[in-house]
DNA sequence: TCATTCTAGTTTGCATTGCAAACTAGTTTG
DNA sequence: CAAACTAGTTTGCAATGCAAACTAGAATGA
């Protein structure tokens, strides 16, 4: 019982932010969006949502293709299968404590 | 769907920090638990502990009580009303978004 | 044509906060 | 009576999330 508790301790706090959370789980049910769409789905700014994509590249969670649409960029985003994988043991260790 | 995802937007950072949240699911699942009992089920350091302890307090989710076993201080912790209807909530919100 | 506005993002500045380490206050022990 | 122990609290600092400002090119309109 409490053993599941504790695992929250080793949670990873990447994902754990809210803003985030909200951009890999939407990643997880489309495997790819762009730029425009996650703003509009989070309701993040494009200020935090440029800061959140940067930080789940780095972290290798999330792949990022710049391109073009016409003549704007475009920014498109997917879930790497790392990412994948912690986002499932993020939802075990969440749901087996909760 | 991505509804659901959109609520983590409004998820309470208080609970959210994984250190509070173990306290709060302890606390959830036993009614009472002491100072000491908290350290060692959750691993945290007695400072964090302390800390954690005074921002669940400040925020209403947690009845602190300052007493004595025997001759030593003993720190008597429990969920307010309002302490398990913001962990009620985050759980709904926390599930329905994985 | 060139100033303004729009698309699509990135960078910056600041205030918050989580954590480890240091500190407080009283108690027991050798 | 000094050292070590119980039970916590406070402090200092580094990380980070957010809003606001900034960048850069494309379209528009007077």
């Amino acid at each position: 019982m409490s053993a599941k508790i504790q695992r929250l301790a080793e949670i990873d706090r990447v994902i754990h932010e809210p803003g985030r959370l909200m951009i890999v789980a939407l990643l997880a049910a489309v495997e790819e969006a762009d730029f425009q769409y996650l703003r509009q789905t989070t309701g993040l700014t494009q200020g935090n949502l440029s800061a959140h994509l940067t930080k789940l590249d780095e972290a290798g969670y999330v792949a990022i293709e710049k391109t073009f649409r016409g003549k704007y960029p475009l920014t498109l985003c997917r879930l790497t299968e790392r990412g994948k994988q912690v986002l499932d043991t993020y939802r075990k260790v969440i749901k087996a404590a909760l």
